[in-house]
DNA sequence: GCCGTTTTCGGCCCGACTGTTTTCAGTCG
């Protein structure tokens, strides 16, 4: 769960709502932990688990389902939850108990949760018994030898406890796309090259692209024969910090580093990102990371199920679980199971009987559903999509023919405007955009007027001479222009005039983050109405692992960029596809889709390493139901020439 | 805390694994 501070967050000024749907989400789930260290009733920390999940997935607005009273109406919602997030939204107060909760529990327990094994019953124990209340008081107690005695404990649990509090301070919730898939895929290769393995396949929200991922999953397909010996070599494998447990069917590691070949670097960070996500000691804090792991270990027949279970999401399995109960069908991570056959049987005793399934497809099939691929298994609205045949053909890398949000080292970039159009063509793109950074972006070294003319006059004759020479290959000039105060660009509107495009981006953070949502909602409608804007950058400001964006409602923003394109004029959202970044998020993304906004899936390159980027970006698409035709991307440069004519 | 009901209480997902026990509780996913 977001937002690492555990505290419950201020009303904004300008409500209601007085909180939105993602800091409401994020009180509850923390309220469902603070009940949880004070032993309350497992069921009721469930129901506020579970309110947080369905608000943390919810599409609708929470202050209109607040003000009409659907909230109450919503499962999972029931008349106490519904009352204290009425009075939370609309009076700007949380219930007292919940306050109370977080005043007094030492917020030391909560960071003790983080230790591996440790859990709220066991901390409440030690809290009560020995007065532990934090991370340091812990291991003292520890390396004093006052835990093993304590009924339950035992010397293998001390120790446990002090090394988990050794790999807690390497220990990061979550990581950014970008760093687990490269964590999953090394792992990966590592256990599909063990003799014995069949397949092995990441599964879980790394197989899912959600911008973060917490920990990896792997399902492997192995004969029973073979099972023991697979399991012990995975257990010998390099980049393994700690195992966790190992038993027959699952193996739980924590990971370091180490398993990577070669040593661990995180490229070319954008300046401005780097502050935010940790500065000079980022490097060193990635390199010291750690992120968990499960391995599952099946045999063949049954992996198609085991993976399907385990690539989640846990909403997703829920609804389609539901519908096998419809048909009469039991459906778990061992198989699809007639419950006239299945009986009192249970787990793999009871899959004996499941129908066959060569692979994922099949399972959906014998459900009446098309294949959902991994990235829209979020229950919002893929297996009724599946039902009625009307699922998106999701873009793919392939599609892409270009993309309009990339510097140069006349600004920032690290790479010359030869070398990035070179490396565009290799990568077989038939366009290239650039847009610099314009002047008021000092720390960026954004480029003057006349340097930016000079730049397009370079870019024409390079046009001219690949024209000639038949050459399918274009640059277009843009410019990443800072929003100055009052909605203006950064550039006046002759100098403006000469550009294919304008991409107008939120840089001045602190300004940004010091106003409410309001006024910058309308700052931003007011760039979008100047003629000269084509794409909005980085929309939210969100630098993921980093810092929340500023205040905003992009839907509004939406809205209106939809105005102009009835009107014949082109506003595109980008889809900043930088993996510190990732916005737009998958439902905007969606929402962006519904009005017919064009995505630009821009990887916002500083080098021509950055260009390969779009990889991330296009992913993030993917989970937003986006198709090749609603992005700028899949364009022919012809047809985006066409769409740029101001 | 929520839900559903042959409606006001009883059930709420559950299997794997560990470390403690000697039959089970806590943790995890």
């Amino acid at each position: 769960m977001a937002g690492g501070s555990f505290a419950l967050p201020k009303p904004r000024p300008s409500g209601p709502p007085y909180f939105s749907r993602n800091q409401v989400a994020n009180v509850l789930h923390q309220v469902a932990v603070l009940l949880e260290l004070q032993g309350a009733n497992v069921f009721r920390v469930r129901s506020y688990q579970n309110a947080s999940r369905l608000l943390g997935s919810l599409s609708e607005d929470l202050g209109e389902l607040v003000a009409s009273g659907e909230i109450f109406n919503m499962k999972g919602i029931g008349k106490g939850l519904g009352s204290a997030l009425t009075q939370a939204i609309t009076e700007g107060r949380w219930p007292d108990d919940w306050i109370d909760l977080h005043t007094n529990t030492p917020p030391g327990l909560i960071e003790m949760l983080g230790i591996p094994g440790l859990g709220p019953k066991r901390i409440k124990l030690m809290a009560d018994e020995l007065g532990v209340d934090s991370v340091a008081s812990l291991k003292e107690a520890a390396l004093n030898n006052q835990i093993a005695p304590m009924k339950g404990f035992g010397a293998k649990s001390q120790q446990r406890m002090l090394d988990g509090i050794e790999l807690l301070s390497r220990f990061r919730a979550r990581r950014r796309l970008d760093i687990g898939l490269r964590y999953g895929e090394a792992f990966q290769r590592k256990i599909a090259a063990i003799d014995g393995v069949h397949r092995a396949t990441l599964a879980g929200s790394a197989r899912r692209r959600k911008d973060t991922i917490g920990d990896l999953d792997v399902v492997v397909a192995v004969d029973e024969a073979d099972h023991e010996t697979v399991a012990n070599a995975i257990l010998n494998l390099s980049g393994i910090a700690d195992v966790k447990g190992a038993g027959d069917s699952k193996i739980s590691l924590i990971l370091d580093t180490t398993i990577f070949d070669e040593s661990f670097t995180v490229g070319h960070i954008d300046p401005n990102v780097l502050d935010a996500i940790g500065g000079d000691d980022y490097e060193q804090l990635e390199a010291g990371g750690t992120i968990d792991a499960q391995v599952r270990l099946v045999p063949p027949h049954v992996e198609p199920f085991t993976l399907a279970y385990f690539t989640g999401s846990k909403e997703h399995n829920i609804a389609v679980r539901q519908r096998a109960i419809d048909r009469g069908l039991r459906l778990n991570e061992f198989g699809l199971i007639p419950e006239t056959k299945a009986g009192d049987l249970k787990g793999m005793e009871a899959a004996v009987h499941s129908l066959g399934a060569a692979d994922e497809a099949a399972i959906y099939a014998h459900l009446g559903l098309a294949y959902v691929p991994p990235e829209l298994r979020e229950d919002m609205g893929e297996v009724l999509a599946a039902e009625t045949g009307s699922l998106p053909s999701l873009i793919e890398t392939s599609h892409i023919k270009g993309s309009l949000h990339n510097h140069t080292t006349l600004s920032d970039g690290e790479a010359s405007l030869e070398l990035m159009a070179d490396t565009a063509r290799k990568m077989g793109w038939n366009w290239l955009g650039i847009a610099d950074h314009s002047p008021t972006l000092k720390i960026a070294n954004g480029a003057s007027a006349e340097d930016l003319l000079e730049q397009g006059r370079t870019i024409q004759q390079y046009n001219a001479e690949w024209a000639e020479q038949g050459v399918d290959f274009r640059l277009f000039h843009g410019v990443e222009s800072d929003i100055l105060e009052g909605g203006k660009l950064d550039h006046p509107d002759d100098v403006l005039a000469e550009l294919d495009y304008v991409v107008a981006s939120v840089h001045a953070m602190t300004k940004w983050r010091g106003r409410d949502e309001h006024d910058n909602t309308e700052e931003l409608l007011k760039v979008i109405d100047h003629p000269a804007t084509t794409v909005l950058g980085h929309p939210t400001g969100r630098i993921l692992q980093g810092r929340e964006g500023y205040e905003v409602d992009l839907y509004a923003v939406l809205e209106h960029m939809a105005e102009h394109n009835e009107e014949g004029r082109l506003k595109a959202i980008e889809l900043n596809a930088s993996p510190y970044r990732l916005d737009l998020d998958w439902r905007l993304c969606k929402h962006a889709k519904g009005l017919g906004v064009p995505v630009a899936i821009n990887p916002d390159a500083h080098s021509i390493r950055g260009l390969s980027d779009i990889a991330y970006g296009v992913m993030t698409a993917r989970k937003g139901w986006i198709e090749p035709n609603d992005t700028l991307n899949a364009l022919s440069g012809a047809d985006l020439a066409k769409r740029l004519v101001r």
